[in-house]
DNA sequence: TATGAATGAGATTTCATTCAT
DNA sequence: AATGAATGAAATCTCATTCAT
């Protein structure tokens, strides 16, 4: 990579990161472009040869930032428990992000109920994710490697990720209709309905 | 109710359904205070002896908007099923509330996936909901109605609603990963395995 | 008029003869509305309250400051010579409009080769103009205790007035092809073969 | 010429070309130097290598456009009336020009008064003008094969340029005070006074 | 010569909120 | 209770110009 790009990596790469620790911290509204640009240390100009305006550098973080939450709970996974059976793997991997979110609680907020941008939402893979660090991939090696076998995985996967990253949001911001301790056992059996309706 | 009263009432509404318009069509963000005043034919200082500010007014109608669905699905169904299982009735409200939002796809984005708020999220009662014209309450009466018997019911509506709300928005506004007619037989499964869970 | 409305006409007032200063002063380039709302000592928000743009105020500017030269030079003229001939009030008129541009290179330049604006170009007449402080109404006076009769007037005024501006800026400005007061004769023998040529 | 010369040749002939289609299709404020290097396929620093700003080229343009004008009239002359009289010469010219910029009001309007520029102001004449390609000297042989010989030619032709320039603007742009084939007899009649003026 | 990424001052404009009437 | 002129902080975005490559 040429100096010239390699600089231009770097200072998008600086702007997501500020703009991340602003929005988490003070909210979108509350977070201006200026104050974005002033603490990534670049010129106001610079931040739009890089986006389009404030919602397109926010999108594109809630891409990458859900995306990621998959990613690591699925490289935990391999770790802690690379011989589990899928649905503990698959259970594994949603407490791992309701672990995450209730320690940071900033970015449950950022991220608001959009969690499947994660996994869905093609619309913004104009980012290019990196072909096998990306979530649908390792699914979809989880579903060959499971005994079990299940019909239109897509839209299985598709239930457990909005009602996991709704109803988390509630209880984990709100407690509300219960702490998400309390609310755990009910996800787990709910997935554990989900899976069954949908083994062949 | 004094003439005066009645016309702060007036008043109070006309900013209402004048910001619902405007947020419908516009966008929370592109409408402005001026936008809401203008149309509605008040002052602007007269907005604020009303509603604190834009996020206030927007609260209020997402609480008596998103109560509003129920409460319609719920009077749809007691003239066209009123004798139907728990099961059915609950299906059936579900649906209706589905298709009155691809219907209206201006309300569903305005409601994003906040639907549950028609039924949860007490921090906004302040508006004072008439007692009776409360879905909680139709929910409860069409519990005791039903021969089978559920366990933490508030916790089972929760998790339905939730569902509904999140998977519904992103497959009828972006008929990701399927459009809703298609979703709506998983969508149907996925609640009996529910309500399976927990009857008692 | 109330308190209020007395305030406006000040505000708009003020606003105009700073406008008129910095353009003058600095030109229209280099004037910005912030200049001009600082200097004028009003918020910034009020300058959009009174006009739509810079533009929209300098060519309010061009309006009044055109007509107001025309006036000016009337009023000298009923002063210095109230029973002088047609074309010789004309062409009093024209010489004290270039003498005053003369000593006043600024506003020259401002109207640039505008002037006609101050007789002509209706389209910026929402600027009530007060009736009786009218080119036009002076100037049909002027024909009507003319001896002299002329056909097509307004077409008379229109060259005369277009002759005048244009080479009168060129020469002010730039002594190109000679300075003004070389000028003025051959301007003066124009004239009056443009009145010959309309005399019935 | 060398291949490097005519490289920068072609440079700024694509860059005079785009910014006048530029300039008469966006006008000059909103036409930005981005918008023209990016159209005439040149980096933006290039431009600062043939150009001091975005009033320079302007400028450049304005004495070529309205050079060309007078050029292109004196060419159809030679063509269509080569023995007419010196004043009908002229006319034909006069007309012409008014009959170009009336086909073709974009460049009217960039133009805006400043037809005379074509003629005079030297100021701008470091744009090599080829010798005999030159209005002025054009001007002059006309002037010797006319019978009728006239004082101070100079000025004589100024002040009908600038008649010209300035009437035939207001008139073809805004039909104020009247249109152009309205105006054009006055135009005619004002001339041949001029010229009667300025016969010896 | 030519490039185009980066700059950053500053232009324009918006709009929630206040407060004198 | 109602008004709406005024505010002014702050938001967004532009764009001429530079300079390292």
């Amino acid at each position: 990579m040429s100096k010239v790009q390699s600089n231009k990596q770097k200072k998008n790469d600086s702007l997501l990161n500020t703009a991340f620790d602003l929005f988490t911290e003070k909210g979108l509204n509350k977070t201006t472009i200026s104050d974005i640009v002033e603490k990534a240390g670049v010129a106001k100009g610079t931040f739009y040869l890089y986006f389009k305006d404030k919602y397109d550098i926010r999108n594109k973080l809630i891409s990458s930032k859900s995306s990621q939450l998959f990613i690591d709970a699925y490289n935990s996974l391999l770790e802690q428990k690379p011989n589990c059976s899928f649905e503990d793997g698959l259970w594994y991997i949603v407490e791992h992000i309701l672990d995450s979110l209730t320690e940071n609680k900033a970015l449950l907020s950022f991220l608001h109920k959009d969690l499947s941008w994660g996994v869905f939402k093609k619309a913004f893979e104009d980012t290019p994710v990196v072909e096998d660090e990306n979530f649908a991939t390792f699914y979809l090696k989880m579903l060959n490697q499971s005994d079990v076998k299940y019909r239109d995985p897509e839209i299985m996967l598709f239930l457990i990720v909005e009602l996991v990253g709704s109803a988390g949001y509630s209880s984990i911001m709100f407690s509300d209709p219960c702490n998400i301790s309390d609310l755990k056992p009910y996800l787990k059996d709910v997935i554990h309905g989900i899976l069954q309706t949908h083994s062949v």
